[in-house]
DNA sequence: GATTCGTGGCA
DNA sequence: TTGCCAAGAAT
């Protein structure tokens, strides 16, 4: 089944990346029957740019000390980024405690499973919109990931991508690759990310594991390398972000205030430290307090 | 559209 | 060893 262009038409992917996924999908937390949209949520945001597995301890922690929105609602945020721990994007944490308010205050402690209302959420953007109202509520949204993007590229363009995030024209593409029927486009949705998380890689992709390899208009093209501009690797060692990583990190380990000359230690260069700290404390990351004392938020 | 924002594992 | 990559959002 093949269009003009000769891509296989989206429709003739449907049934083979949903029995696969039936077959193949991983066991996890969040998409237990019983999970809830509150777990989906904190599965999202802690998902955002980090890895499962280093993901999981931190979602069971947190799932534990706070089952519902307001159970974290009433916590100072300061709570929220210790217990981050090193997940990496700390602001991640810091949002998800104001979307918890966002939920008590404006939707009664629930989660809504209306996608506008969830994308006014902080923190809360496309992709974590569309995700919730998809895996939560089980509606028809494109859910365009770095995984879903990748898989639609190869399968349905014949091109392999750079890892860069979703732009409108890759948004339209998921969008009409949709299946028709709400239930089976929120599994469509799913099943098509897992598959771009188990196979479709973007390193070393599983091929020979593919459930539609036969259709895959970049394999049939003989699985081109990607031939555009490089991407800019960004450098981590000796930045701003690693000056910023250090200082959180040894305010999280403290229980209360720490001063000035303690945060002073964890990094070398004082002008790039002061900018570092500068940064958290307009980030609402670090709060200031009087005498060059500094700790996490209240 | 381009940048900024953590952290760690792995080929 | 080092660059790439990991369920993005906000500006």
């Amino acid at each position: 089944m093949l269009d003009q262009s000769g891509s296989p038409t989206a429709e003739a992917l449907h049934a083979p990346v949903l029995r696969w996924y039936d077959a193949n999908a991983r066991v996890l937390p969040w998409r237990e029957p019983d999970a809830g949209a509150w777990a989906v949520m904190v599965s999202e945001f802690m998902l955002q740019q980090t890895p499962v597995s280093r993901v999981l301890p931190a979602y069971e922690a947190w799932l534990e000390r706070w089952p519902k929105p307001v159970d974290l609602a009433v916590e100072p945020p300061g709570e929220a980024v210790r217990a981050w721990d090193r997940l990496g994007y700390p602001r991640r944490a810091l949002r998800l405690h104001a979307a918890a308010q966002a939920i008590v205050e404006r939707h009664g402690g629930d989660v809504p499973d209306d996608h506008a209302a969830l994308l006014a959420l902080p923190g809360v953007g496309t992709y974590t919109a569309a995700a919730i109202a998809s895996f939560a509520f089980g509606q028809r949204h494109a859910v365009v990931d770095t995984n879903v993007r990748r898989v639609l590229a190869r399968a349905l363009t014949g091109v392999a991508q750079p890892t860069i995030s979703p732009t409108a024209a890759d948004q339209r593409l998921a969008v009409s690759a949709l299946p028709a029927d709400e239930p089976t486009a929120a599994r469509w949705a799913v099943a098509s990310m897992e598959l771009g998380a188990l196979v479709c890689t973007a390193r070393t992709p599983r091929c020979g594991d593919c459930p539609i390899r036969s259709r895959c208009a970049w394999v049939l093209a003989g699985s081109p390398p990607y031939d555009g501009p490089p991407r800019r690797g960004q450098t981590y060692e000796g930045t701003d972000r690693q000056a910023r990583g250090r200082l959180l990190a040894v305010l999280r380990a403290a229980s209360g205030a720490v001063p000035k000359k303690t945060l002073d230690a964890s990094w070398p260069d004082a002008t790039q430290r002061d900018r570092a700290l500068d940064g958290l404390v307009a980030d609402g990351l670090v709060e200031p307090l009087g005498r060059n004392r500094y700790r996490l938020p209240s």
